[in-house]
DNA sequence: TATGTCAGTTACTACGAGGTAAGTAGCATG
DNA sequence: CATGCTACTTACCTCGTAGTAACTGACATA
């Protein structure tokens, strides 16, 4: 009945950002692009290797590769290009042989673990709760079935 | 999404729980279990949906599927019966015709949303310097090719 | 000459997330 | 008696994500 697709129409008209409170973006777009951001970087690989370089400092390819447990060479080659690109890691080449390449977080990479230092924090402390939810809806009483 | 099981053999050396200062879990599945709930609450509709009720209170079906850019209803359903299964959400159903539901969030809900908050918040300051660094990272000169 | 090392790349493949659209319930209104 | 409203459910199908595994390159060692 209401597609997606008719529904962005509607939503061209800026719904979105007509908050009632007035503290919306000064322009439409922000949102989507902080959306598009936190999208971007709240992937899983993304995530776990962002937390073995934040402890471990300095890493290479194949030290990362045994620290995010159960992430294969493409995928970890793509989180790190991806992460490179993005300006949360440095790549360093050293031009021997065998090759060695390390990883090691820029200032924008730290700050973007210190950021999600605070859902971590969350997660440890709420995931009894969460657990705690989810039997009381499975054995939650049915009205009607 | 985490089928990864043969690898998880290689991993079978604790290394990622030998955290070097110490401070790591009590219990080897700590971390797994807190990246299982980031990985779960990290989603886009999720996310997506607790912004918008976070900012509007309490909301109806339709509402939210105008206020979630894009979702579609079946997505949207999913969403919410997750996040109510989650303990995230309250779900009120006013018995009138035509059908009336309400959704709002709970205290849980409302401290994932402040846990976020930090995300938030450090997208807004630094998507700029994402953009900047993937636009130097496409220009980047290349000493090969 | 064969084998190992590191850091990838590439081709093939399969699974599943998610989009689309139609169906459902129950009553109110024209 | 047909259409519409709300809040879904269901079936179908596509497309993208990610796993597997083999291959590369350049040298060092046996």
């Amino acid at each position: 009945m209401a597609p997606a697709k008719s529904a962005k129409k509607k939503s061209k008209a800026p719904l979105v950002f007509q908050s009632p409170d007035g503290k919306s973006s000064p322009h439409p777009d922000l949102d989507t692009l902080v959306q598009q951001t936190i999208a971007r970087v709240a992937d899983k690989w993304t995530l776990l290797t962002l937390e073995a370089l934040d402890q471990h400092g300095t890493l290479r390819f194949t030290q990362l590769a045994e620290l995010v447990d159960g992430v294969s060479q493409k995928m970890l080659t793509q989180t790190l290009r991806q992460m490179e690109a993005d300006g949360f890691v440095t790549r360093t080449v050293h031009p021997v042989i065998p090759p060695k390449v390390e990883y090691t977080l820029t200032a924008l990479g730290r700050s973007l673990g210190e950021a999600f230092c605070s859902v971590w924090t969350w997660a440890e402390k709420n995931y009894k709760a969460i657990e705690k939810a989810r039997v009381a809806y499975r054995e939650r009483p049915r009205i009607s079935r």
